[in-house]
DNA sequence: CTAATACATGAATGCATATTCATGTGTTAT
DNA sequence: ATAACACATGAATATGCATTCATGTATTAG
């Protein structure tokens, strides 16, 4: 019955659901602009695990990788990633759902390529975290 | 016995798998240096979803997004994102063995903070591309 | 028309993992 | 010392998901 008629929640707002513990000290910003302020909602936090969810995948991140080079047809992707040619279909088909992935038939070989460009900022923002953490 | 002496696998290098499919046209930038040249080894593809697998869980990235702005006691914790005490505790133990939190010890209770603020330009990035893309 | 090729897809299987429950450890209060 | 509190942890359960297998659809070759 939680009436809540904002989807706003900062966490010092919460309805008092009796914290014991104060909180000792503030974190403060390393760059300022990169924290955010509010506790994620439940819907909001589902979607973003949702959406890293299908990145966190090693054949789903080889795909991509390859993409986002060039284009390339359903039996090529299988043939370079060395797997199942209706493994890569599923694969492509749980991208496709998502926009990540774009494809166009040509006889009897469909050719994908990258839709959202966009991605490729956390692909490479990821690739250096584990580089330089490993 | 694939004897690769490189771990650097360059698409167009591949031993000849005999791709049928000839490249119809390689994907130009939007902006250039975000374009990785090379497909992604098994191992690296590995250690990256493993590492995007750890951020994609919504009661994590709730947590991690109340720890981005203050520290906080386990049973605050749990009662701010109403769930069992022993379930965050399991979560903030994975967050401990990827080294995402730190913690320190007070009486009886154990303070979280965030460890690696380098994650919170993934999450901030990954939060607006969310609200762009729904 | 028939066969082969390229890809898609539903069902089944197996594996990873999040939560719960029960219990254990350490700390403070009485 | 005993009890209550704060948190951690192992085991069990359940749920989600990636791959495989079998089969289906569309296209091209002969």
């Amino acid at each position: 019955m939680s009436n809540h008629s904002t989807d706003k929640i900062t966490i010092d707002n919460i309805d008092e659901e009796e914290l014991h513990c104060e909180a000792p000290h503030q974190i403060h910003s390393d760059d300022a602009n990169a924290i955010p302020t509010e506790m994620l909602t439940v819907e909001k936090a589902q979607r973003l695990s949702e959406f890293l969810g299908f990145l966190a995948d090693p054949n789903r991140l080889r795909i991509l990788s390859i993409l986002a080079t060039q284009e390339m047809c359903v039996g090529d992707l299988a043939a370079l990633l060395e797997m199942n040619e209706s493994a890569v279909s599923h694969q492509l088909r749980t991208l496709r759902a998502i926009r990540l992935v774009n494809f166009r038939k040509q006889g009897r070989h469909v050719f994908y390529s990258l839709q959202d460009r966009q991605i490729l900022n956390f692909y490479q923002a990821a690739i250096d975290r584990i580089d330089k953490l490993n």
